[in-house]
RNA sequence: GCGUUCGUAGCUCAGCUGGAUAGAGCGACGGACUUCGAAUCCGUAGGCCGCAGGUUCGAGUCCUGCCGGACGCACCA
């Protein structure tokens, strides 16, 4: 088998004994959201000051704390506050018990009396054991919360603001069409672009279409053995679906034709010398081959701001390496070929340049980043490539960083792991690979199955545009939310799962909230007699929800920051689960105090918000009703 | 052999710059629909965080070694 130039092999062989769900949670590590830094950061400033008050007062006037070296974290249960501050590192230099520590400053500052309190994010600072928290003003912060997430621009944040960022991701050969581990790749370039955009950055997603080499004259040498001129039409499928079967059937032919390695070679060549007909006939092939794998594309939601193609590309990169040649950063091998020595760094030698002078795989990419960073300087540049490829981009960053390119300090190379099956093990070679199109298709069957199981057909109007909306919500969501750099096992049934940490749960809590918004635009309930007041969702029922709802912009920025769509998607989870309980204990619509039905009401739109929102950037397809 | 990476509950996974009793979902077991959709919710059981050292007031988190899995180590892409 040819190896796909970039996003492939995603298949491992892996039998789990048993089918099981899988999730992440959000419970107790949430992080300190965007607009709470600024709270945070306001409360280190103060914690830092009382800190260096305290070391003057006991006569250590050289003890000096700047806020940025105060760690700040969250407590793991809100009463016991909002924001915590160890005491322990204090412990030593001032030959004090953290505890004594914390009731000295709380004693100092607490109250806010003296002015003490952030200015705008107000609250008391309290002892609590060795800890120092501080317990927020809610009902600024709630106030906070309802008009911010009315806005449009609801969790995006500035962090980035001014940053170019190009994402690379997807890179599909021309020879077949895209499997399961193409979807993981697409979905995580398209969620890290749009996650990267929300914190601000001006983002640019490219595409390298390989649509030239080896792989794609097997295709062409098994199509003009077998095809008889034959079209996607004529046999009833889709032209990449079409174009991979003879790229299956080359291993038919490579079985009854010794020479058919050979005769691809020679096919090579003669693309390369320009042959008409090879060129034809390529050009033919390669239309099937983009036009299945675009409507894949289209199908799963993920777009592109440029197509770059390899037989434009195929090329650059040489002149540079023969420049880093004549200045000394590669050397000739006695074999003839360039090559750059990596062995300081453990990375061994590595050829850039043919002996022949034709380019190479890095040869190519040398070029084409140079080109890029040309076309459109950019200030990071991501590349979304499966782990299998660590080394060569390792090899390509110090390539380019040693040409002299100061911003080769800015590459990143996204891994990710394999996508193994519950079914065990997918080969290329055997067509037991799972099919992109295949598997959105029996995932949109069965959620179609589900909804007509559950007697929702009426409700949801068009089953089928909603099943293929879940299809690709449990899809999606279920690839996003592990870790990009490990290998990870996709089991379709229990992405599916109305119930559990998946993409339909929080689907299903959307249409939720969205159904008590409907039911009350149509009239129901009281809430239209009273009026939303921040004030009443300051209690122990509401507040934990608030708390949440509000560190959607830090969540989206750390995702960013890290990323790492997986972060945004425990917060997804989360978000949706606390709602769920929240709904069932607190009545919004079936209240008698129609004030705080109205409060509930507003707290179910920024819900519905940021659950919008955070689909959105999950790639999960928001559903109004389910 | 060398390199990269992973190793947390039966299973699949979270645990932000080391910090408050290690979390979730599924599965198991037991509960909740005349009350905003039960495609849901609640409760219980279940873990020497691969092993051994080290750093630290404090380690699932950092360092070293070992064990186990994955991936890589082409003038292929």
């Amino acid at each position: 088998m040819a190896p796909p130039r970039r996003s492939s092999a995603c298949f491992g062989a892996r039998l789990p004994e048993t089918s099981s769900s899988y999730c992440r949670t959000w419970a107790k590590t949430d992080t300190i959201l965007f607009l709470m830094e600024h709270y945070v950061d306001q409360w280190k400033s103060i914690v830092a000051a009382h800190l260096n008050a305290l070391a003057e007062g006991k006569g250590l006037a050289d003890l000096q704390f700047s806020p940025g070296k105060i760690i700040a974290e969250r407590p793991p249960k809100p009463e016991l506050g909002d924001i915590g501050f160890p005491m322990f590192p204090y412990a030593k230099p001032f030959r004090m018990a953290p505890a004594q520590i914390a009731l000295e400053i709380a004693r100092r500052g607490g109250g806010g009396a003296g002015g003490d309190g952030a200015r705008d994010w107000p609250g008391d600072l309290k002892a609590v054991g060795p800890y120092l928290n501080v317990f927020l003003d809610r009902g600024r912060a709630v106030e906070y919360l309802l008009a911010h997430s009315k806005e449009d621009s609801w969790g995006s944040s500035p962090s980035l603001e001014g940053r170019r960022v190009m994402v690379e991701f997807s890179c599909p050969n021309t020879n077949k069409p895209l499997h399961l581990g193409h979807l993981r790749n697409n979905v995580l370039g398209e969620s890290l672009a749009r996650i990267t955009a929300a914190a601000g950055a001006e983002v640019k997603k490219v595409n390298l279409i390989n649509d030239r080499g080896i792989h794609i004259c097997k295709s062409m040498l098994a199509y003009l053995t077998y095809g008889e001129n034959r079209s996607p039409e004529d046999e009833g499928l889709k032209s990449d679906h079409f174009v991979g079967k003879y790229y299956v059937l080359f291993n038919k032919l490579a079985e009854e034709d010794p020479q058919a390695e050979q005769k691809a070679q020679e096919l090579l060549q003669k693309w390369e010398a320009g042959d008409p007909e090879v060129i034809a006939l390529w050009k033919k092939m390669n239309d099937w081959a983009i036009k299945g794998i675009m409507a894949t594309y289209r199908r799963q939601q993920v777009s592109f701001d440029e197509f770059q193609f390899e037989h434009d590309t195929y090329k650059l990169g040489r002149e540079e390496v023969l420049d880093g040649l004549a200045r000394g950063v590669f050397y000739r091998g006695e074999d003839g070929a360039i090559w750059i020595d990596l062995e300081d760094l453990g990375l061994g030698k590595k050829v850039l340049l043919r002996k022949d002078g034709t380019s190479i795989y890095i040869t190519q990419d040398i070029g084409t980043a140079i080109m890029r960073h040309e076309t459109w300087p950019f200030d990071e540049l991501v590349y979304v490539v499966a782990s299998e490829q660590q080394y060569h981009f390792k090899v390509l960053f110090e390539v380019l960083r040693r040409l002299g390119y100061a911003w080769a300090a800015n590459l990143y190379h996204l891994s990710y792991g394999l996508v193994n099956l519950p079914s065990g093990r997918m080969k290329t070679r055997e067509g037991t690979v799972v099919d992109a199109d295949d598997l959105i298709d029996e995932l949109a069957r069965l959620a179609a199955q589900e909804i007509v199981e559950k007697g929702r057909a009426e409700a949801v109007g068009d089953i089928q545009s909603v099943a293929e909306k879940i299809a690709l919500g449990a899809l999606h969501y279920y690839l996003l939310q592990i870790s990009p750099n490990k290998d990870m096992l996709y089991n379709p049934e229990q992405s599916l799962s109305f119930t559990g940490d998946t993409g339909p749960y929080i689907q299903y809590m959307g249409a939720r909230a969205n159904s008590i918004l409907r039911k009350y635009e149509q009239g129901e309930g009281n809430a239209a007699q009273g009026t939303a007041d921040a004030a009443l969702l300051a209690s122990g029922a509401d507040w934990p929800l608030v708390r949440l709802l509000m560190e959607l912009p830090s969540t989206v920025e750390q995702s960013a920051r890290g990323r790492d769509p997986s972060i945004l998607a425990g917060y997804a989870h989360a978000v949706a689960s606390e709602f769920s309980a929240w709904y069932r204990d607190n009545p919004v619509l079936s209240n008698d105090d129609a004030n705080l039905s109205a409060s509930r009401i507003a707290l179910v739109r920024a819900v519905q918000a940021t659950l919008r929102r955070a689909c959105g950037l999950l790639c999960v397809p928001f559903l109004e009703a389910m």
